[in-house]
DNA sequence: TGGCAAAGTAAACGGCGTTAACTCTAATAA
DNA sequence: TTATTAGAGTTAACGCCGTTTACTTTGCCA
């Protein structure tokens, strides 16, 4: 390749950035990312990084979806951990809160507020949706494992929800699981999403300092509603 | 009094710059709260917002905990609809999701990023803190009607639970209700705002559009599971 | 070897939170 | 009633910030 060498070049610059970025978010949280601090870090001017991104939000996004996928990474990895598909499932689901621990700011990144009516056109590319439909894949496979050994029916679903999950996003769970398979692993899935946000964004402590127990009891209450 | 009139006037003062605060919240998000945008609506300078807060993150803070009342008041004015002490909890539960739905702006406010490590000394007044408390203790009415009215005894807890919810502030909880059922109120009060603050912050949208009848499969799955 | 595209710089624009020194005004104390 | 004083507000500045424009340097390729 001709280009290759100015490819890589460039690949690495790019990877420096999100590297200082991500020291930033470590040391202050999201909004303390500062093009000019990024810059400063690296020797150069602030518009030389107008060359790798267009905006301060183009790279947080990018940043976003590198975390995202960092996280997914670990989460696979905790998976080897099991023995069986509801112990690789217990062990996906800790390995997730112990990365929220160990990185708040990088999980409030993650999790934080995009809240706007960004629609999102979804035929332009959306790595960051991509790398967050990959996470919460990561929890798909043992989860089916279990769910098809369950031994008695599912509860009946309320009115509308079958119709709700038919969009073509849902298409990758409906081949993996029945219509109130996936209805549980989504609700699962904000389930735990929920109680790690609730106690990373602080929402607890009011009632407690340790978290730990009440998140295993958590945790505990829903594998076991999910073998019956 | 003498110098109730100076103070009244003080007071209207304040409301005004909430209120100024709170139409950029709704109108762009939390982070588009500007000081000088504040000033700039009510045609005076950005320093002498200063005589009435001490920094922007003071002024946020009071908005914060005056967003969190109004949602409280609404929820529990929603308590009104019910008959049952089950429809009741049932009411307040999607009063909360429909003031969160109307308001996504503010309750991104309510539930965003405090993360840091802030430890918050409890002896300094808290006002954030508490209106959070009184929110969630607006569940715990109904919830605790329900709970007694059970005919099965619960599943045994995780070790280590009951130790965690020692703390001075689970009193209140501990005063209505068995250490089984605090467990589950904390457990289900984490679902819950996991749920809707997952809505909110478009963390379900790859999935689907219509968010609503999974939210309530998942209200009446969990009220199921109170009510055994 | 000349040209050309990419990388980087300098300087400016407008916006931000915050501070310090000042004026004015209205309630209070003599 | 008048002098004092505390509070409300202004002006001007400081040092940040994201972003743009016009410019220079650098190193690859034909």
């Amino acid at each position: 390749m001709a280009t290759n060498r100015r490819e890589r070049q460039r690949e690495a610059t790019k990877t420096e950035i999100r590297d200082a970025a991500r020291a930033q978010l470590t040391a202050g949280g999201p909004n303390s990312i500062s093009l000019r601090a990024i810059a400063r870090d690296m020797g150069l001017t602030a518009a030389a990084l107008y060359r790798y991104y267009d905006s301060l939000d183009a790279l947080v996004e990018d940043l976003c979806a590198d975390r995202y996928d960092a996280l997914t990474t670990e989460v696979l990895a905790a998976r080897e951990n099991g023995a069986t598909p509801l112990d690789q499932l217990r062990e996906a689901c800790r390995a997730y809160r112990r990365w929220a621990l160990r990185n708040p700011h990088e999980y409030a990144l993650i999790c934080g507020e995009p809240v706007i009516g960004t629609v999102h056109d979804h035929v332009e590319s959306n790595p960051k949706g991509d790398a967050a439909m990959r996470f919460t894949l990561a929890f798909l496979e043992p989860f089916t494992a279990v769910w098809h050994a369950r031994t008695t029916p599912p509860q009946p679903l309320v009115p509308g929800v079958a119709e709700a999950l038919s969009g073509p996003n849902v298409e990758t769970l409906r081949q993996a699981l029945p219509i109130e398979g996936v209805a549980f692993f989504l609700i699962g899935w904000t389930r735990l999403s929920g109680a790690i946000t609730m106690e990373i964004f602080g929402h607890l402590r009011w009632a407690t300092d340790d978290t730990e127990p009440l998140f295993e009891q958590n945790l505990e209450d829903m594998l076991r509603q999910l073998t019956l």
